[in-house]
DNA sequence: CAACTTGTATTACAGTTGTAATCCAAGCGA
DNA sequence: TCGCTTGGATTACAACTGTAATACAAGTTG
């Protein structure tokens, strides 16, 4: 299985800007960043510089101007993100995480129907 | 609502044995970290003086001794590192993660029942 | 052609983290 | 009393992160 590079918090951003549209050139990258962030021009090309470099994106040249793209997709990030998390905090194990978690957190009568209806899902 | 140090993953682990069982002496957390990992007492050692510093355990002393206990519980640290997992992957979303959980995960009949039964708690 | 603009590449710099080693003080054994 | 042992305090040091600033190169404009 493919590993994935490991994408700090501030990266995480910009991955999240490249995943719902790309490819994108840095300075439509940093446009839609200052619509959620406070970040400098500058700090966004570092880190896409960086993403870069760890190979979690990659661009084509047109002229002097770069569009950058994701080389891992979202899904696998999140799920290895999600498995070091479970590691770290419950041992890796799924369930107790899940059992905390129903415990722990407010869910609606509507979240708890369609939980349900997943379960049932699974169940097959 | 207090707010608890964040605790990087190599404290985690001590502090997780120090939740197992306190107050232990520095030579007892050394002792215990050696049957799950491979650290040097002296990175122990920094660890404790790193997780007292940021008010993460205390400790008591005893002639030259001192003997180390947690100023913040397991429940806090994993529900406040809970949350900015989820922050961060997620937008801080509960339900989204849930729902991605259910389709990625390995669950087994059991699991699966006893998810059931503990929606339907909460159904109330 | 010279200066300005614009996009990229390089460099900066402090705080955090992992991973220890060295220094120091007090009790203990010779 | 003097050095050895043991536990704690201080220091080390590189990699990674957040957050940029500065330098450079190629078009664009006057």
């Amino acid at each position: 299985m493919k590993t994935v590079p490991h994408i700090t918090d501030a990266e995480w951003e910009v991955m999240k800007v490249l995943w719902n549209e790309s490819p994108r050139t840095a300075n439509e990258v940093i446009d839609a960043m200052q619509e959620r962030t406070e970040w400098k021009p500058k700090t966004i090309r570092t880190l896409l510089n960086r993403l870069a470099q760890k190979q979690a994106i990659s661009f084509t040249q047109e002229n002097r101007v770069y569009a950058y793209f994701p080389l891992v997709s979202e899904g696998e990030c999140v799920k290895s993100e999600t498995q070091s998390f479970l590691k770290r905090i419950y041992g890796g194990a799924f369930k107790p995480m899940l059992v905390n978690f129903l415990k722990e957190e407010q869910l609606s009568e509507e979240d708890i129907k369609e939980l349900r209806e997943m379960l049932d899902g699974k169940n097959k």
